[in-house]
DNA sequence: ACTATAACGGAGGCATACCTCCGGTTCCAA
DNA sequence: TTGGAACCGGAGGTATGCCTCCGTTATAGT
């Protein structure tokens, strides 16, 4: 829709010749289910290992964990904002709860999203900024809208809903039923 | 108010002689802050360094990561469920709302806590069910008096809240906003 | 005071993680 | 086909954590 968000910059390359694309790859699937299963502290040799490569494959490609964790994060940060962009048509309060709700289906690697809510890091902040600037308009338009209470900031919503993202539920049913009701909370009535 | 409430069992035993009863209260105190501050996985080395005992004597009190962690644990729920008896004379949802407080407010634990919360272990699971013995007539009582929707139960609740709780914040203030709006999502409109 | 014994605490063996280094291998372009 | 650059991957040094074992020390009862 709009071609002129800038992309996150990645400052890890995309090797060229095929095999090392390959294992890049391999590593980037495997960190990516490895964070989203064990947080940030995940075992990087476990990571190396799963994507079937040596433990020099992955500290070629990226020389700390934050490379590492920087390029999983910036790819799932990279969907949200498109994601965004696809609700923007939607009724306001509509387009918001449909992008939360994205946001917390985020499975993937949603306990390094909120880990990082508060990092310092120069690439966390970017990330953070980038996600702020996609969805911020989507809740302000929800508060024009006289959909979603003037009380309260987007930064207060999102924090909410990492919280609950990254809580533990019996079932899926349960999550988007205590997500419902969080997000009633933030409903003007 | 209610003596008959069973106290929480800690198959632990306070050693008799007065050196290690010392011990034991410093590993404990120690115990508390390291979980608190680095989760469940916090080093039991260090937690020995920091009672300013040898790690030969945490393991002789607390043979395995779970009796430890389960001694600080119901400790905390204990401390819970007594909040819960002095709340039960205020208003129903004032009671509710200032126990679910007091609950956030734990910071010991809550990590502990929280990460707890879908744990198989036998006595994890008899602190839960303490805890939602000790909760549920609050959350009943407000539902009775009309306060808290009639379509969510306590788990959800607690879940809710719970997250909440794990989730990072700026600071105290914005988790007491964040908290409010999402107990506003529990109340019938 | 004295002794039986409960309790201490750290050395040490094992496991695992981090990260570096470099000999061997694979790919690609000419 | 082949040369060499790009790439691979694991051995190995260091650090840290887990847990056990046992020689030493402090305590409590007589």
């Amino acid at each position: 829709m709009d071609q002129t968000r800038p992309a996150l910059q990645v400052d890890v390359r995309r090797p060229q010749r095929a095999d090392a694309r390959r294992n890049f790859d391999a590593l980037l699937a495997a960190a990516r289910d490895a964070f989203a299963a064990k947080g940030v502290e995940a075992s990087l040799e476990e990571i190396a290992r799963q994507a079937g490569v040596g433990i020099g494959t992955l500290y070629r490609n990226f020389p700390t964990r934050q490379d590492l964790l920087n390029a999983v994060y910036f790819g799932e940060i990279e969907e949200l904002c498109i994601a965004a962009e696809e609700v923007a048509g939607l009724p306001p309060w509509e387009a918001l709860t449909t992008w939360l709700r994205r946001f917390v289906g985020y499975a993937a690697t949603k306990r390094a999203i909120w880990e990082s809510l508060n990092r310092e890091s120069e690439s966390f902040k970017a990330a953070r900024e980038a996600m702020y600037a996609a969805g911020t308009p989507l809740f302000e338009q929800a508060q024009k809208s006289g959909d979603a209470r003037a009380d309260v900031n987007f930064d207060d919503v999102l924090r909410m809903v990492s919280g609950l993202t990254a809580g533990s539920f019996v079932d899926e049913a349960q999550r988007d039923r205590v997500l419902a009701i969080a997000l009633d909370g933030i409903r003007v009535r």
